[in-house]
This record gives C-alpha cells, structure tokens and sequence, in this order.
DNA sequence: CCGCTATAGTTCTATAGAGAAGTATAGCGG
DNA sequence: CCGCTATACTTCTCTATAGAACTATAGCGG
C-alpha cells in the first residue's frame, strides 16, 4: 500500500525540518506512543517522496532531541521518557553491591484542595482551581530519606483521587497514565537550598535548621502542557551534583 | 597544493569517526587552535578522499562534543571555550539591567606550598608535589559573593607565581594560555552544600554555620589532563540552578 | 523438539553529484 | 574615498544509489 504524505508547513523551511516537525506532532498527538516502533526509513522515503538522506536527517534530530532511539537492523522507536537524569538521582540510594535503588514510599496525605496560587501559576491555571494534594515520604532501609510534596489538577486525576492509598506504588508516572491518560514526557526542576522547618525536620528525622536540598519540578506532557507540581527535600549532606562543561 | 592524508586507527572503524579522531587530535595537540578555521570540507574531501557527505558527518560528531562551530559561507573553526554553562553561574549576578556581570576579583594570598593529598589525587600529581595555592573574593557592587581557593602545580605555573598580583584580572585563564601555554578546555564540576566555617563566614559576611554552595572544579586541557583545581563557596539563599530533563 | 540456515527487513556507511544560501573581498564607478 | 557589484568561497539542502552490518523469524534437517 502506497499512501504518499505531503508535508505541512512553510515551505521555506527545510524538509527534514518540516519531517521531524511532523512526527514531533505524531508523538505527541499520541498516534505514536513510547515503544511504537517508527515507519522504516524507506517508508518515510518514499511517502514523503525524499531520499533516505534527508529521512536520516530529520531522524538524527529527534535523536539529539531523545525523542526516539534507533536500532541497526531492528527499527527506530519512540524513546520511553526515562527520568534518570533528574536531580534526584544525586540523593544516592546505594544498595549493599553499590547499585542504584529506588526508594519505598509511603504517602502521608492525600486531600482535595484548591491549589495555592503560586502552583496554579506553575501549572498554567487559574487560581482557585481545585486541585490534590499529596504528601509523601520516601525510605531507604526503612529510613526516611526524601520528603515531597505533590499537587495535581483535581478535575483529570478523579479517578486518582480514588483509588485506595495501599494500591499506589513507588511510581506515580506509570499511574497518571494508566488511569488518566496523562503521559509524562518531560519535566523542568530547579535546585536550591533551605534550613529544614518543624515540620520537615521530624519528617526527615533532623534537627531543625539542617540545611536540605530542595527539587521542584514540573512534570509535562509531550506537547508541554503541565501534568504535576512536585517539590521534593532531602538531607544536603549527602547530596552530590556532577557535571562536565566544556 | 594537493596533500593527501591517510586516516589512521583501525580500519574496521568507520572513516568519519576517524575522521574525527583526527581532527579531534589536532586540536589536542595544538596543530589546530581555538579561533582558527579548519579546512573547507572540499579541501578535506580531497585531502582524505572521501566524500563531502563523511566530511560533514565526521564535522558533525565534532560539533556535538562542542569543540568546533560551524558557520554558513564562513567556514568551520575550533570554538573557543566557553564557561558559561559553570554552576557557578547560578550565582546571579545581575546588572541594574538584569543583564550578566562577571564579579570583580581580590586576590587575598598566593603562597608556595605542598599539595595537599586530596588536591594531588584529583591533579593526577603524586603527593608531596610543590604547587601554588591562592585565596581569592569575588565581589559584586563591592560585596563579597563568591570565596575560592585555587591550586595549581607550581613548575608549570612559575611564571603566574612571578606575576605582580596587581597585574593579575579577573579572568585566570587566559593568564594561564599566554603566560604558562597552559589552554584549558573543559572541566568537571561537582556541587556540593556545607555550612559556613568560622574562616569562609567572615570572608562572605554571613554568620556561621550558615548554608554554603560548594563547587568543586578541576580544569583540564584539551587531551583531558588535568591543569586546575578550584573550591568555590557562596552562600545558598542566592542559588538555584535549573535543568530540563527528558 | 532443538539447532542451524536462509531470508527479508532494518539501520548504517559510503559515494558522486547539483544547486541554494550565505559571507567576505576585490575591484569598479561615481 | 564611498558604495555597489561581481566573484569566489564557504556551508547547507537535497537527490539517487550501492552495499555492509545487524536483527528477527520462518522453515528445514536432524
């Protein structure tokens, strides 16, 4: 079946550029979802009549973009968002081999409530908006290690919002999907420093005054929208931050 | 004038990345300098008898890594680097614009001394070796933001420990290229948080025990060897480094 | 049922070329 | 001397093609 596909858009602008604008579009319009494998370059080829150079060139930009991921001999797939950048990861959770771990979790709380404005204002909605609020602690060896706090727009999250406490896992993510149709595709966080509160420091289990490390994010969709507001804080002592600059 | 070349490395490794070793090396190696144009992608082409398109391939791996920029109708040339994506730029500094001030620097102490046995380790130098330690404040709009503590081994640097400390600016290494041929061109960098000392708490004006942002940088040349260690502290109330993650 | 082989499909490397688009400069006309 | 233009050179876009390298699978032989 040949069904030949003409790209939209400016035609002053290159056409590998209005290709990858097309599938960035597929993505996130859901027609391709995270682990659909891609039409083969060929396929691209020739319904968009141009030659595997340029097919090849708009995929290196959704590669450098890590939007998708490509296999010689098997096919290029929509890449699954894998939050193993994210400043958390320098919380180390070492297991007894030095591997990497990911923390139990235990939510505290869970309440409707309209959404302080300084997170609607994140969120791109109104103030006053009803939103849920979640507090969650996260263990290590049973030890308290991060405490986060998390607001969702309540109106998507219904369903989340229901759903028995003891049903809940480690991640949320997979969740938000599965039962809201929200997809995580990429989020922003910013780092900074604070002396733990009253309130934080029992939770952690410090003294009042201890400095911790605080990681807000913003979780989006692949289209950029906002899904979740999330502020997470732990111990700074054991926080390390490596990077290469050139 | 036509010079033919001939890539070495294992032949079973795809021209263009030889390519790029290649060319990689000469800048390593001083052949090709920061600033300078590289050959057109015709004459290296021609030079390596390959095609156009696995010159530009190879150029383009080298673009990724950041070492070279590319400009239409101009030509292609070893980028200069750049610090600006240093943590430590999350200490704003900002102008009654908004706009970006590097801080004005006072040296406070530069001294002959033994490496420390940490500082060694991280200069890949054996303990014991004689280096150049100096104190230095950084300052904006005449208060003290940033305090820093550098070392450097003293036999390649003897020329910067002759230097009058008035002549010395603000910028360190371009001192280092032109005084000691030391050229740095990346660096690693690791953020870390402690609470001030009695010493650091009156170099910055704050009380002790206050949270610090702590970043430790070793500098190195183009071949990776290392050239500078650098503890920076400024205070944490001011700081907030942003990221996006996929 | 297991293991091997052939095969079809995928991405990757590579060539040879044409023309577009952008930049610097020499030289010409005033 | 200034401003314009032609020119040469650069990177960028794009085509068309061939074969290598790699992967999954279907099917055959034991």
């Amino acid at each position: 079946m040949v069904s030949v596909k003409s790209l939209s858009g400016d035609a002053r602008i290159p056409a590998y550029q209005r290709l990858a604008d097309q599938l960035r579009l597929e993505v996130a319009s859901g027609q391709l979802k995270p682990g659909d494998r891609a039409p083969s370059e060929n396929e691209l080829a020739a319904d968009y009549r141009l030659s595997t150079g340029m097919v090849r060139k708009a995929l290196d930009v959704l590669v450098a973009e890590s939007l998708i991921e490509r296999f010689q001999g098997r096919g290029t797939f929509v890449r699954r968002p894998r939050f193993d950048t994210s400043l958390l990861r320098f919380f180390r959770f070492k297991g007894p081999h030095g591997e990497f771990l990911i923390p139990e979790s235990r939510i505290l709380e869970r309440e409707r409530k309209a959404i302080p404005d300084s997170v609607a204002r994140a969120l791109a909605l109104s103030e006053g908006t009803k939103g849920l609020s979640i507090a969650r602690l996260r263990l290590h060896e049973g030890m308290p290690v991060v405490a986060e706090e998390i607001w969702l727009e309540l109106e998507p999250f219904a369903a989340f919002a229901e759903m028995p406490i003891s049903h809940i896992g480690t991640l949320l993510y997979p969740v938000y999907d599965q039962l809201c149709g929200k997809l995580v595709a990429k989020a922003n966080e910013t780092l900074t420093v604070e002396t733990a509160s009253d309130r934080t420091a029992g939770l952690l289990g410090v003294d009042r005054g201890t400095p911790l490390i605080v990681i807000d994010r913003i979780a989006r969709g692949y289209d950029g929208t906002p899904i979740e507001w999330r502020r997470s804080r732990g111990r700074a002592d054991q926080f390390t931050y490596h990077t290469e600059i050139r």
